[in-house]
DNA sequence: GCCCCTTTGAAGAAC
DNA sequence: GTTCTTCAAAGGGGC
């Protein structure tokens, strides 16, 4: 049994392309509107069907994402922890949600709901901060923006999860084992094909999941803006990435997974590597697809016969996610190489789906995948 | 101790 | 409208 199967009590029919679920819509709870209608919160989430008598004795529904460290979606740094209080809400949910406040007047200032419960995705200024909640003199320092104050009583909200956030929070502690790999970049190597692998219903899943995530969090969080944390991290700098394959991090990996490492040994010439899989018929059977994730256009089938690298990261909607605005770029830039030289059951793990058209896209060749020329 | 790496997806900024 | 940038998680590694 998929360890989601618990938690995903609606099925595929909720898929529907452009029409979200009637629990999803908008119309439960509108917070420019104010809609009375107080939302359960099993009705918001599947993260949340608890009722708050519930709290503290059924374990939290994500806990299957992060059963090996005890972990939740938003933990809050600082010390305190807890398994998406939000569950807590019910009627002071509503009147949350319902609030034009924004986070920062609604929440109060170390990340506590009105229940006296952080919300997991708060962080309370006290990240990297003393225990008090005051900033240390570092981190002071380190506060960018003139705004110092101000950011000192701004709770971190952070970001939701995605879909493949979601699944790798999931999958990490297996392939660590499987792997005995501990560097997360590598990791990820293995759960990004993986999320390739992953057939379309199991994919919807986590995008569903995801889906809901940023439902809640944004009824939560009203006010909140992903623009709220930028600049919370140093700038990355992403030139590197070039250089940086994971054809050279495989190799710089002092503890190589037999499971996964021969995939990579097998790619020797990108070249030689098109096209045996491209005879699968892709099975467009599109019909599987969410509202967040529709279902790929034909120029998506084609393009995986291109031979273009990867030009950069950005936008590779898997199969069944397909930004919104993107029916021209996605022929373009986004269409993973097809992989065609490895086995799939290399690259994928054991699964009950395995759709043709995932084919194309499970064995994209992180060796071949470059960056376009600067 | 901080940042990078590495992945995908979402969202916002910039053009 | 398209492209680019940032941030979500994670923990080892580098400086």
């Amino acid at each position: 049994m998929h360890p989601l199967t618990p938690l995903i009590t609606y099925s595929n029919e909720h898929f529907s392309p452009g029409t979200p679920p009637s629990h999803l819509s908008p119309e439960i709870l509108d917070p420019k509107t104010g809609i009375p209608r107080t939302p359960h919160p099993s009705e918001l989430s599947p993260y949340y069907p608890l009722s708050p008598g519930a709290m503290g004795q059924i374990p939290h529904p994500l806990g299957w994402l992060v059963p090996q460290q005890g972990q939740h979606m938003y933990p809050i740094t600082g010390g305190f922890r807890h398994p998406y209080p939000a569950l807590a809400m019910n009627a002071s949910m509503s009147s949350l949600v319902s609030s034009r406040f924004s986070p920062h007047i609604v929440h109060h200032p170390h990340g506590l709901h009105q229940t006296g419960i952080p919300h997991p995705a708060i962080v309370s200024p006290a990240i990297k901060q003393e225990p008090n909640g005051e900033l240390s003199p570092a981190a002071q320092a380190k506060s960018p923006g003139p705004n110092k104050k101000e950011d000192e009583r701004k709770p971190h909200i952070k970001k939701p999860l995605n879909a493949f956030m979601l699944y790798m929070k999931e999958m990490r502690a297996k392939v660590v084992a499987e792997c005995t790999l501990k560097e997360s970049a590598a990791i990820n190597q293995i759960l990004g094909r993986r999320w390739h692998s992953l057939s379309r219903e199991e994919q919807a899943k986590y995008y569903e999941l995801a889906r809901k995530e940023r439902q809640l969090h944004s009824q939560l969080y009203p006010g909140w803006s992903a623009r709220d944390n930028y600049g919370k991290r140093k700038k990355r700098k992403r030139d590197n990435k070039t250089d940086s394959t994971a054809e050279d991090f495989s190799m710089r990996n002092k503890k190589p997974c037999m499971q996964y490492l021969p995939q990579e040994k097998m790619i020797d010439s990108p070249g030689s590597s098109h096209g045996s899989m491209l005879d699968s018929p892709a099975t467009p059977s599109a019909a599987l697809a969410s509202p967040a994730a529709p279902a790929p256009t034909h120029s998506e089938q084609a393009q995986p016969l291109s031979l273009t690298t990867k030009p950069d990261r950005q936008h590779h909607y898997p199969v069944l996610a397909k930004p919104p605005s993107s029916s021209s770029s996605s022929s373009s830039s986004s269409s993973p190489l097809p992989f065609s030289s490895l086995h799939a059951s290399l690259l994928s793990p054991p699964s009950p789906y395995h759709h043709s058209h995932h084919a194309l896209y499970q064995s994209q060749p992180l060796s071949l995948v470059t960056k376009s020329a600067d």
